[in-house]
DNA sequence: AGCCTATTTGTTATCGATATCATTGCGTGT
DNA sequence: ACACGCAATGATATCGATAACAAATAGGCT
């Protein structure tokens, strides 16, 4: 029977002792490090092994402060854009040994402060936040630690150490230049209430300098509260003044926008002719609906990818591009007219 | 300006010297216990926090031989349900202050495991799994360990520790049996390949039960691989063998089964009339849906709710019922015939 | 053989917090 | 005044691993 402390954790010490052997060569031969015989490391595994030993990553990173430990702040776990991207990221770091904590801030700067905090604790050996508008004291508490940290979705001139993103300026204004020249002049946007969510603040504001350009009207907004997109985009729908009616709707994002088809078709409204409708990032319900919508696609998986492989390529010491932005794409849709 | 070890991390030794007080203070003042008078703790605070004092985690992770994480494994972010327990589990816990480590394991038992050494090796305070049906293996691991573990999704008999869930079978048969009542004779299901998904393969086994007992078909199975739900259910329709028709299909889920009644409408085949949909899970989309689909909602907010209450009532001494199952509901659609 | 280098193994100090027990100081009752 | 109890604070051992250095063993070369 194999031996057992009370609570029935082995430790390397009851290794070394059931081997005959000290705690360096188990502390050795468990994590791989040469400086043991091939003979003497496979027996203490197979030892370690038969006693159920795990080692005690608590005493690891406390001697070595830093542990295998990857701290990912996300705003929410229900949009898929965020999922995506820790998946992306997820897969790289599993395979290099590596556990995520998580944690979903609700785009609450604050709760990702508190949290950041709880998680620095832990030594972690990189930090991964979305966007790149933290305040800077939350910059401060990384930076002061040097610890790598990634910006992953937004892109910023000077990030904290890497970012990894798209210009939702940039892709703000191509979506609303293409929108524009498809002819719309009188654009409302349905979204969450200003300041809730920068990217969608940043692209909303690209709505106006384009609109602007072409002289059209300024664009509307709508504001709703709701944790289901879908609800968001037919309630915003609601709201809607007929009255005098936009020509153009543009959503927060897909589901919103989803959400926006339905119920203009609930309400009798002509798409695309009267009433264009337009989302944000390709999300996997567009790929199946009986009318496409128009969107711009974005990257999320290579986000995740490229930004996960960039973060292991620091911890390994490499120093890869600081700011890194991935292009998007124009999905030309059945919610608007066709270019002429 | 406040004092700094070589990496920009203070102690809890360097706090003290500032303080001019003994380790032992600052720690009980940081923490609150008591045994230090207010003065002094507030002092000692003011002071932790000009110094950017952050406790180490590790070190009292390992004194105490428990850490404030809890280990959570789930199949894939990617599904609604999934990130639905987690949120109404991760809101109790970071009230709680504990943070999550998460991990996700593609329906794949040897993953889980893998993840479920690399998390105990943490000395978590508690393990979360997804389903019951672990392997003894895992089981074992954790039970000797005696470290809380809650089973969310399913339930068992005999869960490791506690369990909280909806009975698949159960609610697979009135699904079954409400689908029968409708007249319905000969069903297909499109799910993953057999073995990906207990839970989905429970609820086909019950298919078969209730459509033997009505004396209806035996219930063909179409198995696609696909990371996109919604394709799934659209490429499975397309795989369907139209010389004997099917009157019904049930799709693994809701987004395959609104994959599966966009494929029909494109294909022109009349529903409900001729053909049958229903899903499970009553997700998000089917709320927006012109035609409401017609599936099963399953409690998941409330699930992870109970869940994490649950676990935080073991953690602090108290016995929670070691298993807990919701009631699920029928959602009467329009995707399949009205009751008589 | 005799010496030297390489390989394998072991010893000791250390990481930063907490539990436990020891000490100090102060007010109170008789 | 004296002993006693309680509150506030401090000293020390400890958790389980790893780094850095020390020792032992083996094999190669002249």
């Amino acid at each position: 029977m194999p031996e057992r402390k009370k609570n029935g954790k082995a430790t390397i010490q009851d290794v070394a002792a059931a081997a005959g052997v000290s705690v360096m060569t188990v502390s050795r031969s468990i994590r791989g490090v040469d400086g043991v015989s091939s003979q003497t490391r496979t027996r203490v595994r197979q030892i370690a092994k038969e006693m159920n030993y795990l080692p005690n990553s608590n005493a690891s990173a406390l001697v070595r402060s830093s542990s295998k430990l990857i701290g990912i702040s996300i705003p929410t776990l229900f949009n898929e854009v965020f999922a995506d991207m820790m998946m992306g990221m997820r897969r790289t770091f599993e395979q290099a040994g590596y556990s995520s904590v998580v944690d979903t801030t609700d785009y609450d700067r604050e709760r990702e402060k508190r949290f950041l905090e709880r998680l620095l604790a832990w030594q972690p050996a990189a930090i991964i936040l979305t966007g790149t508008d933290q305040p800077n004291e939350t910059a401060a508490l990384i930076k002061e630690r040097n610890i790598p940290c990634l910006q992953i979705w937004d892109i910023a001139e000077k990030p904290i150490d890497l970012c990894v993103g798209i210009d939702h300026q940039k892709a703000g204004l191509a979506l609303g230049r293409y929108l524009a020249g498809l002819g719309y002049r009188k654009p409302a946007f349905i979204g969450r209430p200003m300041g809730s969510d920068t990217r969608a603040d940043a692209r909303f504001k690209s709505l106006e300098t384009t609109f602007a350009e072409v002289g059209g009207a300024v664009p509307r907004r709508i504001n709703v509260s709701s944790d289901n997109d879908f609800n968001l985009g037919a309630e915003g729908f609601g709201q809607i003044d007929w009255r005098d009616p936009p020509d153009l709707i543009c959503g927060l994002n897909d589901h919103v926008a989803v959400g926006i088809m339905f119920a203009a078709e609930k309400a009798g409204r002509s798409v695309p002719e009267d009433l264009g409708i337009a989302g944000f990032n390709a999300l996997g319900i567009t790929e199946v609906l009986p009318t496409r919508l128009t969107t711009m696609e974005t990257p999320r998986r290579e986000l995740g990818l490229v930004g996960a492989r960039n973060l292991l390529a620091r911890l390994n010491g490499v120093a890869p591009d600081p700011v890194t932005a991935l292009p998007c794409r124009i999905v030309e849709g059945q919610t608007t007219r066709q270019m002429a």
